[in-house]
DNA sequence: CGGTCGGA
DNA sequence: TCCGACCGG
């Protein structure tokens, strides 16, 4: 659910600064590892790695976003990806068949000389392994930040801290959150405030999405905005074609749904993804500790088994201690 | 992505 | 001081 559900939201949304989201936020690890996988590598595609050959793109993305965050005040918690649920195995399938279309054609792309496309395609490569999740636990634990094991979805487990009280707000690039009922969403957290599109550099300002705003903003019960959500297309099923946000806005507002679904896709029952996004598994088996960060584990471990430089790690963290430090260090953590 | 450095 | 280019691992 991307690019379709963002024009009927450019209405909806407020754009802030920075010191306007301090607060406790959940982190949709799943999609801040894939853009630190995707976005931190070389002109021709290579991720960043250590001498031993491991992918170490997540673990700077890590660092100094985590620093980024505590020092504008804002204190993350970032939430993992658990068991998915079955109707999603098509769509884990195809993205498994286009990541590796996705790395032959970087292969390709390299041999005829096509930087811009390489670095395409190996971006369209990123895979989060078993790797990239244990050295990302580990790291986490190192910086002190908590991390929670979502049962199901990570976005679900996030809208529910987010309406428990847990946490201030939910972040991600994705919507998704938002239909499994995240009362607030915050998406371009990101400190530069810089993205490159095709070669050109513009700037993105963080948005905060509220739910109950978007609802009055685009005049739908929430159940209505999981069915657009279904009608353009979720991580759960492809969406109708030709049926974009605009369109799925009218059906859904006309009660349309039903009918449109029977008469495009007789053989599709959206009722079991309606279902996941109005209840789906979450979980309360977490505790919320923020800690000073563990400075010598962390260059230990970046430094030492992951070929980062010594002055870059310490300098990063000290910049927590700094923050820490205006505050008291037990009051901040 | 985010840090750093050098040139305007 | 601000920006673009480049580097990190």
């Amino acid at each position: 659910m991307g690019v379709a559900i963002r024009d009927i939201l450019a209405d909806c949304k407020e754009t802030l600064t920075w010191d306007e989201l301090s607060g406790t936020a959940a982190v949709d690890a799943h999609n801040a590892l894939y853009q630190f996988l995707s976005i931190i590598r070389q002109p021709d595609g290579t991720p960043l790695m250590n001498d031993a050959g491991e992918i170490t793109s997540h673990l700077s993305g890590i660092l100094f976003r985590t620093v980024n965050f505590l020092e504008m005040g804002i204190k993350p918690v970032f939430v993992f990806d658990g068991k998915p649920p079955e109707f999603k195995q098509e769509t884990i399938e195809e993205r498994r068949l286009a990541r590796t279309k996705a790395d032959e054609a970087w292969k390709a792309a390299l041999r005829e000389g096509d930087m811009e496309e390489a670095y395409r395609q190996a971006s369209a490569s990123s895979r989060i392994d078993s790797h990239v999740i244990t050295s990302s636990h580990e790291l986490l634990d190192l910086l002190g930040i908590p991390w929670v094991q979502a049962p199901s979805e990570g976005e679900a487990q996030a809208a529910y801290m987010v309406q428990e009280g847990k946490v201030t707000y939910s972040v991600s690039q994705d919507y998704d959150s938002l239909l499994f009922g995240s009362p607030v969403l915050v998406r371009n957290l990101t400190v530069s405030g810089r993205r490159k599109i095709r070669g050109r550099t513009i700037t993105v300002n963080p948005e905060r999405i509220v739910l109950s705003a978007l609802q009055k903003c685009l005049g739908v019960t929430r159940e209505q905005l999981i069915e657009i959500g279904i009608l353009v297309g979720t991580d759960f099923n492809p969406g109708i074609r030709g049926i974009g946000g605009k369109t799925a806005l009218k059906i859904v507002r006309s009660g349309a749904f039903d009918s449109v679904i029977a008469e495009k896709q007789p053989e599709f029952d959206p009722d079991p993804i309606r279902e996941f996004f109005l209840s789906p598994p979450v979980t309360d088996d977490y505790t919320l500790e923020w800690r000073a960060p563990d400075v010598e584990g962390v260059v230990e471990m970046l430094c030492g088994r992951y070929d980062f430089s010594e002055d870059r790690v310490r300098s990063a963290l000290a910049k927590v201690s700094v923050k820490a430090a205006q505050k008291t260090l037990d009051a901040w953590f």
